[in-house]
DNA sequence: CATTATTCGGATAAAAAATATCCGTAAACA
DNA sequence: TGTTTACGGATATTTTTTATCCGAATAATG
């Protein structure tokens, strides 16, 4: 069982997002920048984003793309469900009704002790991330870091971030 | 983020395991016809919960497997650490390392805000697994089945169980 | 003691999914 | 009108999952 790489990059992309002025927006290849990974792949992921609604993308010219809502109203939860799809992770393939002892199917229409079990345990998972708002990640990214960094941080924005309608 | 067929098969197999008389064992191709599985894979499953000590496997003829300990001391975390394995679902690549305003490697001796929240949603995740023993599959299964299933499976243990060290 | 049935471990093959890239189109701006 | 960017689909590559097979070890049986 293993999350998908994009769901990691989808949340620290947002993360920065969430730090950028009113307005302003990044592309897709400035956020791969930053994070130095594979600008074509980053894109795909914050297509998937942008098609949950979690961000707005702008087109054209000085676009890209910005937060869709206040960081502290976006969760890791829907960042990971933007990603990696609502499809349960547990498969059951109901092999109770197979065999020579199998269930009859008019039997099977709840799921069993197995399968419910693991519903409940992605639902553990899921509610643990839907506690966890963009902006708790940024707010215990910038204890962890120094003024210094804070600085970079913001000089890198001014030089790679636009404000589409404006000149930059 | 995908679970492991092999984890669902590897319950319903100690769920059978758990209603064996004691002492007696199934083969793993026993186990497999009951599911109607792939004997060979199935057989990896099996091999994955002896290595894990939830089943005791017993060679040669009429050998087999039966539970190493009470239903009711295995639970579906456990099955499931013994086939998926432990390592953490989320793979923190330390992005925050990267790019032109990567952090120093001395300041991320502690996981980020992102990799310590899915951490915490697979420990809530686990949990909720440990919560469901063997036990209880066994119980929630034969609630929602009638008399007449519960003499089919006894019939066939009778004539696919062995019990080494004595004539069938 | 030979035969048979079984687990064990590793090697290997096939299928599926994740990872990654590319390109044509549409949109927005200068 | 030209440039820059997101979008969506197609495609390629790599990794993981799924599945099979085989030889060695082990134990019961006749």
């Amino acid at each position: 069982m293993k999350v998908n790489k994009g769901v990691e990059w989808a949340a620290h992309a947002c993360a920065l997002l969430a730090v950028l002025p009113e307005g302003w927006t990044l592309s897709a290849e400035a956020l791969a920048a930053y994070h130095d990974v594979p600008p074509a792949y980053m894109a795909k992921q914050m297509q998937a984003l942008s098609s949950a609604g979690l961000v707005v993308s702008v087109r054209g010219a000085a676009g890209g793309y910005r937060l869709a809502r206040p960081a502290r109203d976006i969760s890791l939860k829907d960042v990971f469900l933007a990603v990696e799809g609502a499809a349960p992770s547990f498969r059951c393939t109901e092999v109770r009704q197979n065999g020579p002892c199998g269930a009859a199917k008019a039997q099977c229409r709840k799921p069993c002790g197995i399968a419910a079990s693991f519903y409940a345990a992605e639902t553990a998972f899921r509610d643990s991330l839907a506690g966890v708002t963009i902006m708790d990640v940024v707010a215990s990214a910038s204890a962890a870091s120094d003024l210094g960094k804070a600085a970079k941080i913001a000089t890198w924005i001014q030089s790679n971030a636009s404000r589409p309608g404006t000149e930059r």
